[in-house]
DNA sequence: AAAAATACGCTTTTT
DNA sequence: GCGTATTTTT
């Protein structure tokens, strides 16, 4: 893309458009590559020439990762003068504007955000106090029912002026509990950073006054997944002066379970009856093969507004169609293709295989350990909620807000010392009594009469309440990255881990990347950083870990992949009942958005398009055959070439018949092996007992043992070099 | 209270 | 089939 230095040169009349409205409400429907950051951002450094101080904008970003980049971009245009710009997701933004101004509705300024795990404690700790079984009302369940309340700005109250089934009364009682107990934790979790910001909006006048006044502009990007409070928060900051510009794509709406709204976008006109509205329709992304493609998927969905997508780019080669047995097969021809791909010239960043469930990207990591192919993992057990860098995080946490009692419950026993869930029941109980910290209980636990802790838990909780009193002490003392290694040196993690967990080296070796991460924060004061790095971590996204400039090919859900693009993109389990997915299957409006993900991940393809699907795949366990995905069926055949291993794949009848089911099963425990032999579910010719398919092949010795499912006679094991094997 | 054994449930997507 | 949660054992 072209550099920022004339803003205007270098887009076409519909974006100009879109830059240059001075003022008033602005609606940017954008198609998938049309240039929409472009233009949030050319707008963006426009205002600021206009004579807008960057203090007085807000962007709203759908990740941290797209509001770096949107910074740097505006940095780049203008120099340094962007640093007063407010940039970042929702949540962050929100949780900002709560540290500064929360006190107004009673915040803790070092309010601490729980994650989901803290969450699901905490609601855990809500069903025993309410006497609930957990059995028949799943801290989970609740706990989702909750969240998506907070989403539509209901409080525990209102819900229950609601109610019409025992379930909402429980759910509103449950919440009520919770409510109390994040209170008592100085903690919000995150859709209370939505929801308490609304609050504070509507609650307190000044604080609502002198934000409206500060922001002449209000920008939000991905517009089609804000959720309600999202919206209601956006339209108070912008009340007034009514600034806004929301820019989005109703075909790329995907997060419909997070309680995102779709109408929030194509009711936007009627919510500003003043609107400008302009259509983004060219795309500067995609061969025409691969929109015409795109286009030809989406168009099946019914409750949508067409838009005219068009490019000038080249007609490209038609996208690839694998068919592969299962779904290591699929892999192995991911593996295939990414070699003959770096071969003809790409590089393997340029590369991502996208999937449905993070389930999926275990079969293709393996893949590419076996061809020793390099590749980013973007989510699946992230960096952030591996147990060690929780841990050490819990104890940076507890000691920033010694009211976060989730928090200091998982590091009270970590390393074991002798204090367990009796004590800190106690802690909890005695804290509450006396209306002290449980921190500050646990350090004074010496003096404590009425603390019923006795024998050598007593001295372990004495001995505990020292450490912590002592790291206390330094907490204004040093930067976060000073004060984490502090806390590992004092506490012995390195020897827990070494005692405890046969890959501890691994794990200490995650903990000095989070020390790399805290020392981004070496230059704020000591506490300012603490807060800091603590939030960065807690609102951390998925696709906030991905490094451009990391090497290899890129593994990520569809989700995560929005906003993004590769010159190649593989999508594989193509089949019903992932794509879309089986929990979809009886709702035609789910159904629709399956069929936007497979939208939005086609349109991250700018030049090469594979389409993957296995004809079996194990699923929780057991084999199960797929049919390929409706979405298949939109694509006209002359759209496809047929690709794998230069010839069509095994036909689903012919699988069928050579398989009698039980053996398979075993099909699933193959180990890694040459690449090169035979590969599972290929197809073979056996002298004497005819026709197979191969179960595994491992590599033995100078040879390969191959495991053989044969028509009708079962399970053979073979050596490669003795059975002459022929592939059919 | 810690370690070991067993049971269970899980697979949609995430700030 | 696997990883976590809960129960049982020491």
């Amino acid at each position: 893309m072209p550099p920022e230095s004339d803003p205007l040169s270098d887009l076409n009349p519909a974006q100009r458009q879109a830059v240059l409205i001075p003022s008033g409400p602005l609606l940017i429907v954008a198609g998938p590559g049309s240039g929409k950051t472009r233009v949030l951002t050319h707008r963006i450094i426009h205002l600021i020439r206009q004579g807008v101080p960057p203090q007085r904008i807000l962007a709203v970003t759908f990740t941290n990762k797209a509001a770096r980049e949107m910074r740097t971009r505006v940095e780049r245009a203008l120099g340094v003068d962007a640093a007063g710009l407010t940039l970042g997701t929702f949540h962050a933004v929100a949780a900002r504007f709560l540290r500064v101004h929360g006190a107004a509705i009673g915040l803790d300024p070092q309010f601490v955000i729980f994650d989901d795990e803290d969450q699901l404690a905490l609601m855990k700790r809500a069903v025993q106090d309410l006497g609930l079984d957990p059995r028949r009302f799943s801290p989970r369940a609740l706990l989702s029912a909750v969240s998506s309340a907070k989403s539509e700005l209901l409080t525990a109250e209102a819900l229950a002026g609601r109610a019409r089934q025992y379930w909402d009364e429980v759910v509103a009682r449950a919440y009520e509990r919770y409510q109390e107990l994040l209170g008592e934790n100085h903690a919000l979790d995150f859709d209370d950073l939505l929801m308490q910001m609304v609050a504070l909006l509507r609650q307190a006048e000044a604080v609502r006054q002198r934000l409206q006044e500060r922001f002449l502009h209000v920008l939000i990007d991905e517009f089609q997944d804000t959720n309600p409070a999202q919206y209601v928060m956006a339209r108070l900051l912008a009340e007034g002066h009514g600034n806004l510009t929301v820019v989005g794509d109703p075909d790329q709406s995907i997060y419909s379970w997070r309680a995102a709204d779709i109408r929030n976008l194509l009711n936007f006109e009627h919510d500003y009856p003043d609107a400008t509205v302009v259509f983004l329709e060219q795309n500067y992304r995609s061969t025409q093969a691969i929109l015409q493609l795109a286009q030809r998927v989406i168009s099946s969905n019914r409750q949508r507004k067409p838009i005219a997508l068009w490019t000038e780019n080249s007609s490209g080669l038609p996208a690839t169609l694998i068919e592969a047995y299962d779904e290591v097969e699929e892999a192995e021809a991911v593996a295939r293709e990414l070699l003959a791909l770096r071969e003809q010239g790409f590089s393997l960043r340029d590369c991502a295989v996208m999937y449905r469930t993070n389930a999926q990207s275990r079969p293709v990591e393996e893949a590419m350990v076996r061809w020793g192919i390099p590749y980013q993992l973007v989510g699946g057990t992230r960096f952030y909620q591996r147990r060690e860098v929780k841990d050490a995080i819990a104890y940076l946490r507890v000691l920033a807000n010694p009211w976060d009692s989730a928090g200091l419950e998982r590091v009270l026993n970590v390393p074991p010392r002798g204090l367990g869930q009796r004590t800190a029941a106690e802690l909890r109980r005695y804290a509450r009594q006396q209306g002290l910290t449980p921190l500050q209980v646990a350090m004074m636990a010496e003096e404590q009469e009425g603390l019923s802790v006795a024998g050598r838990a007593r001295n372990a909780l004495v001995a505990f309440g020292r450490l912590m009193a002592e790291l206390a002490v330094e907490v204004e003392a040093h930067s976060p990255h000073d004060l984490l290694d502090l806390v590992l040196m004092r506490v012995g993690y390195r020897d827990y881990l070494q005692d405890h967990f046969p890959d501890a080296d691994d794990r200490w070796e995650n903990l000095s990347e989070l020390h790399t991460v805290a020392s981004g924060y070496a230059s704020l004061p000591p506490r300012e950083a603490l807060t800091s790095f603590l939030e960065e971590v807690a609102l951390m996204s998925d696709v906030d870990e991905l490094r451009d400039e990391g090497e290899g090919v890129t593994l990520i859900t569809l989700h995560a992949a929005k906003g993004l693009e590769y010159p190649v993109v593989f999508i594989v389990g193509l089949e019903e009942g992932l794509l879309p997915h089986s929990r979809t299957l009886d709702d035609p409006s789910q159904i629709e958005e399956e069929r936007r993900l497979a939208y939005v991940g086609i349109t991250r393809a700018k030049q090469r398009l594979y389409l993957l699907r296995a004809l079996r795949r194990s699923y929780a366990g057991a084999p199960t055959g797929l049919g390929p995905s409706r979405f298949l069926r939109d694509i006209p055949r002359e759209r496809l070439v047929l690709g794998g291993r230069g010839r069509p794949a095994p036909q689903a009848q012919t699988a069928k018949a050579s398989l009698s089911a039980p053996q398979l099963v075993g099909a699933t425990g193959r180990s890694p092996s040459a690449p090169t032999l035979y590969a599972a579910g290929e197809h073979v010719q056996h002298r004497v007992f005819g026709e197979g398919v191969v179960v595994s092949c491992t590599a033995k010795d100078n040879d390969a043992e191959v495991v053989v499912a044969f028509v009708g006679l079962g399970v053979k094991r073979l050596l490669a070099s003795l059975a002459g094997l022929e592939r059919r």
